[in-house]
DNA sequence: TCTGGGGTCCTAGGACCC
DNA sequence: TCTGGGGTCCTAGGACCC
């Protein structure tokens, strides 16, 4: 058994540098992607962070800031974004099958059973691909942890004489990086647990390392001892590679506007639970539960949220079912006199897609299961061959108000031939 | 007027059973 | 009648991540 080595590879200001590919006379731009309904900004180029333009910002509460610096607005187009996410992804797996996808800008890979030398030249040829073929500027941090190589790649991004690449294997200065990182950017501790540590003493990653086991599960419980002992290059997260089976799915979207419209939502809850079912249907699982909520604004006084849930027998992955499911729960909670600004569908507590044959044979009607079996199959193959919608449930159709604003969504350059832009060539 | 969307894991407490 | 302890399952809420 070989000792465990990290990459993390982590791409920089992922959605701004996925516009800027399409866009290179924004290279040295100040850019932003922003959320959904051109809500909260969700993505800042070094530019932006500059301007002290926070994560997460609402929008119009720093409109003057961006129109005074000609900060260039984008919204959010995850199509792109996942299209080039895969992207990165195929390039690593070329180096190694044992990659984790962590999220669409960060894999780890495990190096250990790979015969690298020199770590640091190794993260800077890595690096250099991935610009070259992607056109995405990456950090790389390697260590025996995947918290130390997180905070590696963090370090090699903000330290430029690094130029993008930390390895913390064997690096005497390990203890000199960890006392420059303030404890509340370590990886796993967020808003309520930094102050916390301030408050111990631990202002620092180095001093976070330096807790005691014992005193670090007092804390923050098991994941923060463990947390600590990955810090003194333990490795006590290991590389996952189930990673892409997810254990809930939730889809949900604040509507374009505030709405008191039963079809309205009933649209929105319909297209909600079609594309939660077929996520889960991609993933082989069927769900032994579901949910819808709606929410009323938030940030206005008098904020309500109301909940219903449906438990099956027979767990499911039937988007007529799911649909007409999530629309009777909406009647129960409905009333015309709320002005509703949110709504969710969420499907949970899976199993796995061959359980009805395995372990509830007899329970069910086969005849039926299999009919609603072929029935979505029969769509999910022609949606892929002709087109996202191309079959789809009349009640998705009963109105469309409830779709969210994208004002300055850029072309899907990547997926959808007819944005590309046109070259006129003149004689 | 205008504040996103999608996940995971851990813990404490209650119900229930032996 | 009262007493003890342990195990499992479920749920709600908290905390974190990107």
């Amino acid at each position: 058994m070989k000792n465990p080595v990290f990459a993390l590879i982590d791409c920089n200001n992922f959605f701004v540098s996925c516009e800027r590919v399409f866009r290179p006379d924004l290279a040295t731009k100040p850019v932003a992607v922003l959320s959904s309904n051109d809500g909260c900004v969700v993505a800042r180029s070094n530019e932006v962070k500059a301007l002290g333009i926070p994560m997460a910002a609402p929008a119009f509460k720093y409109r003057e800031i961006f129109d005074r610096h000609g900060i260039v607005k984008f919204s959010a187009n995850f199509e792109l974004y996942g299209n080039m996410s895969r992207r990165i992804t195929e390039l690593l797996t070329t180096i190694t099958p044992r990659i984790e996808v962590y999220s669409v800008d960060e894999s780890f890979l495990d190096l250990s059973q790979l015969d690298i030398r020199d770590h640091t030249a190794w993260g800077h040829k890595v690096r250099e691909s991935i610009l070259q073929w992607t056109g995405l500027p990456v950090s790389i941090g390697i260590a025996p942890s995947k918290s130390l190589a997180k905070l590696a790649s963090d370090r090699g991004k903000k330290v430029p004489a690094l130029d993008g690449v930390l390895s913390l294997m064997g690096n005497p200065e390990t203890d000199w990086h960890l006392s420059q990182v303030p404890v509340g950017d370590v990886w796993g501790i967020g808003w309520r647990l930094a102050p916390k540590m301030r408050a111990e003493g631990a202002g620092t990653a180095l001093h976070l390392a330096q807790l005691s086991p014992q005193r670090a599960q007092q804390l923050m419980g098991i994941r923060g001892r463990q947390l600590v002992a990955e810090l003194n290059g333990i490795s006590c997260f290991p590389l996952d590679l189930e990673h892409q089976k997810p254990k809930s799915i939730l889809r949900s979207r604040t509507f374009g506007e505030d709405t008191s419209l039963a079809s309205v939502i009933e649209a929105a809850l319909a297209s909600f639970a079609t594309t939660a079912a077929f996520r889960l249907r991609r993933s082989s699982q069927l769900a032994r539960r579901a949910g819808i909520f709606l929410d009323t604004n938030k940030h206005k006084p008098g904020f309500r949220r109301w909940s219903r849930e449906v438990i099956y027998q027979v767990p499911t992955a039937d988007t007529g079912q799911l649909i007409s499911d999530t629309i009777n729960l909406f009647s129960q909670i409905y009333s015309p006199r709320m002005s509703y600004h949110r709504a969710g569908v969420w499907l949970g507590d899976f199993r796995p897609a061959d359980y009805l044959q395995t372990d509830l044979l007899g329970a069910i009607d086969p005849a039926k299961h299999d009919r609603a079996q072929a029935r979505m199959q029969a769509v999910d193959v022609l949606n892929e061959r002709f087109g996202k919608r191309t079959i789809r449930y009349a009640t998705e159709d009963l109105a469309q108000k409830w779709q969210p604003r994208h004002h300055t969504r850029s072309p899907r350059y990547t997926t959808r031939p007819d944005e590309l832009p046109t070259a006129k060539i003149v004689p």
